[in-house]
Formats: C-alpha cells, structure tokens, sequence
DNA sequence: TTATTTTTATACCACATGGTACAATAAGTT
DNA sequence: AACTTATTGTACCATGTGGTATAAAAATAA
C-alpha cells in the first residue's frame, strides 16, 4: 500500500516525539537525568533509543539541536524586526529573563554549566553554539552600527561580549530560581550603557 | 602520659587534612565526585568519613564552611582597608577573577548551581551564604557611602545586588575555563557604573 | 591476663547507571 | 506455507554510588 512501506516489523518509534520528551527532561531537571528515566517516561524500550541515537552523548547533543533550533529562529525574528536598536536589545531581554525560561532556566546554559560531565559530540557543539551565540550579537551589533548612540569606546566585539555576558548572567539566575523581577532589575542596571543619555 | 589520652584505640583520623582534600576535590571537580574517591584519596575508610560526618551531606557541608571561612577572611580585609571605595571595588574584583579560582572557580558559586542535587543541611548553608554575602555588600555600600560618587539613582540595596551580581557573572565564567583577561574585559564594562565620571 | 573501650578496616548491601545480547514480533517476499 | 528483514522488548551485565554490619586492632583498666 505505502510505496515507503520497507519490508519487516513497522516502525512505531516517533523519534520527535520522544526527543520532545527528553528536552523537556533536560531543560528541566538538566543533564543530571537519566536515560532510564526518559526510555521509561517515552514509553519505548532502551535499546530503542539506542539505535536511534548511538548513545546517551548522541541524544544529548539531539536534545540540543532541538532546542538550539528553537532559539534561534526566535533571535533571529527579534533581529530582523522593525524595531529601533534599544528596543530590539530589550526584546532579547524580555525573551531571556521570561519566556525562554519561566521555571525551566536556558538548556544551553544549564548544559554548559555541566559540560564536564557531557560527552564529546555534546561538548563539541556546546562550544559551537556558544561561538553562534558570539557570532549572532557581533552581527546584531554591526547592522545596528548606526543606531549606537551610547557613549562608547567598546568595539563592536567587546560590546557583543558584554551583552552576551549579561545575558549569561539572567539566565543563570533564572535557572536557579531567582524572581524574573530581579533578574530584570540587574539587567537594567548593565544595559543602561546602551542607553543614549547615559 | 599524655593526660588526654583516653582508653581505646588512638585516633589517626586526620578531620583537618580529609576536610583539606575533600574541599579541593569539591572545588576543583564540583559535586561529582564521590564519597568513595574521596575516601580513597585520604587514606582513610569510608566508615571513618560516615562517623565524623554522618552522611555525604555532612561532608560538604563541612567543606563549604571551610570554604567560606577562607573567603570570609579575605573579604573582610579587603573591606576594612585604607583604600579607596573604587580601589576597594577593584580589589575585590582581582579577588574574584583571579586569586579565588586560577584554576578551580568558587566553590560557593559551583554547589549553588548545582544545589539540586545536595543534602538539605548543605542547601540551608548555601542560602545562608547567599544572604550573608549579599548583606557583606549591603554593608560595604552603606560604609562607603560618603564615597559614592557615581551619578547614580541606585539603592543600597540594588547596588549591592548588581554587584554581587556581577561577581557571580565573572565567577560562573572562570569555573568555565574562560580566561582571567576576558573576564576582567567584561567586569570592567559592567563596574564603570561606580566611577565617577561616567 | 583478662576485660573494656574506642577507633579503624574489611566486606558487604541495595540500588541506579550506561550499555548490550538475544529472543520475540510483525511486516513483506517468494 | 516458509523465508527474509527490520524493529521492538525482555532480561541481563559490569560498574559505581551512598551507606552499613561487623570483625579486627590498639590502647587503658582491672
């Protein structure tokens, strides 16, 4: 019937479905989950996810993916608006102190605050994404070069460093439970430099 | 001869030189490492840690006081010098970014994100320090206060927040493995807030 | 010597982890 | 029907964990 229809037993692995679970676990509990528990809450047997993923360093990194794919398209509609500079750049803290992480923290972060015990594809790309990270506020610095009217002898790098930095820090905060309200106090206080009448 | 001598067995067990090697395990590998490693790395048997400390929590619970006892010290000096509130500042800064952790990270810094997976008495200890340092800032604000020259709308309180805040930044970076240079870059961005001609 | 007391060390327990061998299952192919 | 192929699920393994029962050791007291 199904021209895609291969012979022998059919699939009923939803391999989205279950990498859906375990991001959620990840970005939740972090990487102190195990793959136990996740095979048991998926509903599918261990060697399952085996097979489809090499190992726990394989799923892992999935994990990440998918999550990182999430994020970005989210920074990227932030970047591309209409939106003066100012606005845009409290719009990625808006997105970074509430709606990235109203109980759950950053995966990124969470992952690469524990990246020692992570396995090696995992870390590789941890490293990748942190460089993507660096690489999407450098841009988001250049395109906006104009608009800069904050009092400044940063570069474009250290300026993209520092945003990146404090946003480190929200999510960090976040992450441990600390209120969105404080969080957001601090974060007003550091990006006040981006301001024109500073 | 000796008159403290009691009958029984003489103790060899050491509790200084086994909390001396289990803070410096915490601190330079976090709370992955395990009883068992630290038991082997003294010398001495796990029953021997299990009466002295009771169970693993009472282990780090011992060893973050040791910790704190060590930064305590120093802060205090730091704080009750003939500096400058901005060299004061500074020093405090140096501290952090590079004579607490060349190597290591703070050991605080390192069991609050990971205080999930901590016994209770130590998770007490952990928000018993967070608030001890945040009152250390609140004070050193409050005794400073005559030096405050920066243009400046901020509390006591929220000048200490952002502080401590940003001390947790740089700290967080370090325990990453981000070198001392570009944590300082992004520290001194962040505390130009308290000069005076900003 | 013998008993008592305090400490140390051996050897174990139950449990959870990452990982896998292998049988059972369910489809297509001949 | 019998055979092949792809997938799933049971049941297991070695290892490491926090924690402990209990024997051995080493001192004093009788």
């Amino acid at each position: 019937m199904d021209k895609n229809q291969k012979r022998g037993r059919p699939k009923t692995f939803d391999r989205e479905a279950i990498l859906e679970i375990a991001m959620n676990n990840y970005w939740q509990k972090g990487l102190s989950v195990s793959l136990n528990s996740i095979s048991e809450q998926a509903g599918v047997a261990k060697p399952s996810l085996y097979r489809e993923f090499e190992n726990e360093d394989g799923l892992t990194l999935a994990a990440l993916n998918r999550y990182s794919d999430l994020i970005g398209i989210r920074l990227n509609s932030i970047s591309s608006s209409d939106d003066s500079f100012l606005d845009k750049i409290y719009a990625l803290a808006q997105y970074f102190c509430q709606d990235v992480c109203h109980n759950n923290g950053c995966l990124f972060v969470k992952m690469r605050s524990q990246s020692f015990k992570v396995g090696p594809k995992t870390k590789a790309r941890i490293e990748e994404i942190e460089q993507e990270m660096l690489n999407f506020y450098v841009e988001f610095f250049e395109q906006n070069k104009n608009e800069l009217k904050y009092s400044s002898h940063l570069s474009t790098q250290q300026a993209a460093k520092f945003l990146s930095s404090q946003f480190e820090l929200a999510l960090a905060q976040r992450a441990r439970g600390v209120s969105s309200k404080e969080v957001r106090d601090v974060l007003n206080i550091s990006l006040a430099i981006f301001n024109a009448n500073s």
